[in-house]
DNA sequence: AACGTTCTTGTAAACGATTACAAGCACCCT
DNA sequence: AGGGTGCTTGTAATCGTTTACAAGAACGTT
């Protein structure tokens, strides 16, 4: 059938021998007698017919897609919540086009004048670093704009964040009634969004404890890489001798259990090891891995929902939503015998 | 600057004074006089003007768009795919849409009608099983399309496909020449392509190297997913005690490593293993996981560039590219003594 | 029977770009 | 000076839809 022959609308309504309004009409619902709509259908039958994308697009305004851009395809929980955005666009009927800045400001301010040339209706960002300059053109982008991330104060946006303050909070507490007392802190680079809250929450969950917070027991990665992470936890470990670590993601996190088996220490006998994001790679782990869970799929699915709402009703109020954290406790941070006993 | 307006190409030439044609033709680069390019371009600017792409595609009858479409976008190779193609293809001008069926047939075809509708100008697509109809669909798409993938014979589709029964070869003999004996082996579906295909390739590598070949030691999965890895590794350990097994994929190779600790088993110690597709994860594994390359990326890029040629060259004669095969040799298939040697 | 509603349908103008074609112009040649 | 050559530029058609508007048909009402 339609053997790779493209038939226009006009075609149809040559067949039908009606005009092209009313083949418009009964492909896309509207009144119409039967007489009409009964040869429309069969005519567009025939030929094969399927409506042009892009002509509808240019007539209606509209493209049906939309454009989610990430840092770093490659860390599982930018997977998750692409999978996430995708599934719940799709009920209404939009694609999802994938942009993945490398990380880079630039990046992102080129895709938003990409993004004013209408290739989408709309935008999901999570950008690991915001700028002025990226604000501004955030600001009067033509285009709906979700952040999913952590803005500066003021910023009128609509958008998405994970509680990584409280989220840091849960681990210490976690660790601490383990009976932890050295915790350390492998965190992803400090001049980035996340870097830098969950910097912050670590700081205010160990004084909050009065717990001894030691310089020496805190290293930042390059990067929120399972490469960097190991590089990092060598750092650490050759300069401090915590009973507890707590990892800015997940990657890191792995990287730092690689580490510690290398120089024999065990998990969780000798150190204790949590996680951030619980993305699949905990589980995954051996022993699993203890993860606060920054509600990764929940933020994706909020992001796109809002951006559903917004492509909606243009003139709705700004919301900004918090997703809350929680723990999800796994080997890595209980004794053996807890976790036999539990 | 620009805030929020939307100025269109004849906006631009009223400003500067002269004609749409003169205007179109100097933002895309073709002669003009110094005077003309010189004012269009100065109101292009002042208008913050921006080339409508949806307009531009339905006159020049190109999205710049390529869609590609995997089973799961949870399983690692498939992200690396995507990585990798949205990378190669971004060089060209080409935005990525992103299409995840769930493995089901039914939605590919799905997809292959929504593609006729002309919203990309190619696809990459990969899929777990080939049907008839499938088949039937793909070859009189309108569009070019690239499988990642093998394909029944005589179906003339450009198409690129790893060599999985040498890539079980090589896990067959690498463990054989480490001197095991039982060699297990945790498949996926078996009516998957790749399922098919690695159960193949392992029952002829077994076979060639006189191994005994145990019904009891061969296992199933329901998926190829971590969690029903650990179910099919636990009816294989049930009923077997190999000194060594090849999973048909890194997910369930880390859920089988898994299993085996539950039980006491020590890796490579107690028993040797193997997955396959050499993903992030593999290295990520505690011991690290030993596996097979089956060139995800390579195939990925192979693909992007398979349909950027015929993008370019619709004409070009039908290509078949296959991916050789090799093996990274990581912790979990080799005696401590020798990893510490090598 | 004339008139007003309501419903169906067609005509034609968009949407915002690209591009074939022709016209205008300067220039050079013989 | 006449006529070809080669540029630059504008006019207008076109891509494949949707949709405002008006015309026509059908029907009920008085």
């Amino acid at each position: 059938m339609t053997p790779a022959k493209k038939s226009t609308l006009v075609l149809v309504a040559e067949r039908a021998g009606v005009s092209t309004a009313s083949v418009s009409r009964v492909l896309n619902g509207l009144p119409a007698s039967d007489r009409v709509i009964e040869s429309v259908r069969t005519a567009a039958r025939d030929l094969g017919y399927v409506p042009d994308a892009t002509a509808r697009s240019l007539k209606v305004g509209k493209t049906e897609q939309i454009a989610l851009a990430v840092a770093d395809v490659g860390n599982p929980v930018y997977v998750a919540m692409m999978h996430e955005v995708s599934r719940v666009i799709a009920k209404d009927g939009y694609r999802l086009v994938l942009s993945s800045t490398g990380g880079a400001v630039q990046d992102e301010i080129d895709l938003l004048d990409g993004l004013n040339r209408g290739f989408a209706d709309g935008l999901i960002l999570s950008p690991l670093r915001v700028t002025d300059d990226l604000v501004a053109r955030l600001r009067d982008s033509r285009l709906p704009i979700v952040i999913i991330g952590s803005l500066p104060d003021g910023v009128e946006l609509d958008n998405v964040r994970a509680d990584s303050v409280r989220g840091m909070g849960l681990a210490v507490k976690h660790l601490a009634r383990q009976g932890r007392r050295h915790i350390a802190f492998v965190n992803g680079p400090v001049d980035t969004v996340p870097g830098a809250a969950r910097l912050g929450g670590y700081l205010k969950a160990m004084a909050k404890r009065d717990l001894v917070i030691d310089p020496d027991a805190q290293v930042s990665a390059s990067d929120f890489t399972f490469k960097a992470g190991l590089e990092a936890a060598e750092i650490l470990l050759s300069r401090s001798t915590p009973d507890a670590i707590v990892c800015a993601n997940d990657l890191l996190a792995v990287a730092t259990m690689k580490v510690l088996a290398q120089r024999g220490l065990s998990v969780p006998g000798d150190v204790a090891l949590v996680g951030m994001d619980d993305t699949d790679i905990a589980e995954l782990a051996n022993p699993s891995l203890t993860s606060v869970n920054l509600g990764s799929v929940a933020r994706a699915r909020a992001a796109a929902k809002l951006l559903l709402r917004r492509l909606n009703e243009p003139g709705a109020p700004v919301k900004q939503v918090v997703i809350e954290p929680s723990l999800t406790v796994r080997e890595s941070s209980v004794h053996a015998t807890e976790a036999v006993l539990s």
